[in-house]
DNA sequence: ATGGTTGTTTTACAA
């Protein structure tokens, strides 16, 4: 079973991206990010045209997340729990029926946070980081595969990023920022990509701006979270950075686990 | 070299 996350930067604007992905990569369940789109607004007809279950948690203008699935999900939950006075669409779960029982899948958007000095913005992050935590740690009790997949605005590390000098004072790199990250991961959650590989300057985003992905000036901020029970099962991982070549790309690639759930 | 780009029922702001 492959699943995946994209944070596709607006779903009106990347639908032939989108559509072009799906019916190449052929992924099982797809965890969005940004689709910047109201609920209505998403493009549903022309993705289960391709065979997908759509299931949109959306926003005016910003933000937004989806999970298309071929399979049907049994339940699901949108938004984080946690803060009833959050406004902003940036989760979505999904339990989904698999041979031997089942899983449970999160498209996740987790805030950038800067500028840091922001009175609201990174607070608002690490306050968000902190629900997500909470959150894990009761699925975990649930004792089932579960994979929190999404755009985390975190670079978890040096190596995760082109040049960690230029990050340094960045939300998405601060040590505060990185060891919330941490805290997140000593729940017993595996970072799916680095538990496949050693490889370096492996990243899934680059900026639109000077020349990014020509100089390859990439991070790795788009990740797979996997309990104990999914990192079992999972088989191989990808980034599928050819993506990013394409005409009118999202900045962001997709980043996709292989499982086996039989 | 203090630049540069993209998306949104925009004309400012988030990334």
């Amino acid at each position: 079973m492959k699943i995946a996350t994209w944070n596709i930067n607006g779903v009106k604007a990347r639908l032939d991206n989108l559509r072009q992905w799906l019916t190449d990569s052929q992924p099982d369940i797809v965890c969005l990010q940004e689709i910047k789109s109201v609920d209505e607004g998403f493009p549903r007809l022309e993705i289960e045209a391709l065979g997908y279950h759509v299931e949109t948690h959306g926003q005016k203008g910003f933000n937004g997340v989806a999970l298309l699935s071929k399979i049907r999900p049994d339940e699901i939950l949108r938004g984080l729990p946690g803060d009833d006075g959050d406004e902003q669409s940036r989760y979505i779960e999904g339990v989904f029926s698999v041979p031997r029982g089942a899983i449970r899948v999160a498209s996740i958007y987790l805030p950038n946070g800067n500028p840091p000095e922001d009175p609201v913005k990174y607070p608002y992050k690490l306050s968000w980081m902190e629900r997500l935590r909470q959150h894990a740690r009761n699925c975990l009790l649930l004792e089932e595969p579960l994979i929190l997949a999404g755009d985390y605005n975190v670079i978890p590390e040096p190596h995760d990023c082109f040049d960690p000098a230029v990050w340094a004072t960045d939300a998405l790199f601060l040590p505060e920022t990185r060891a919330a990250f941490r805290r997140l991961e000593n729940l017993g959650l595996v970072d799916a990509v680095r538990a496949t590989t050693d490889a370096t300057k492996l990243y899934s985003f680059w900026d639109y701006q000077a020349g990014a992905w020509q100089k390859n000036n990439g991070i790795r901020i788009d990740h797979l979270l996997l309990a104990p029970e999914a990192a079992d099962r999972l088989k191989a991982t990808a980034i599928e950075k050819h993506v990013r070549a394409w005409e009118k790309p999202s900045d962001h690639v997709p980043v996709v686990g292989l499982f086996d759930f039989n």
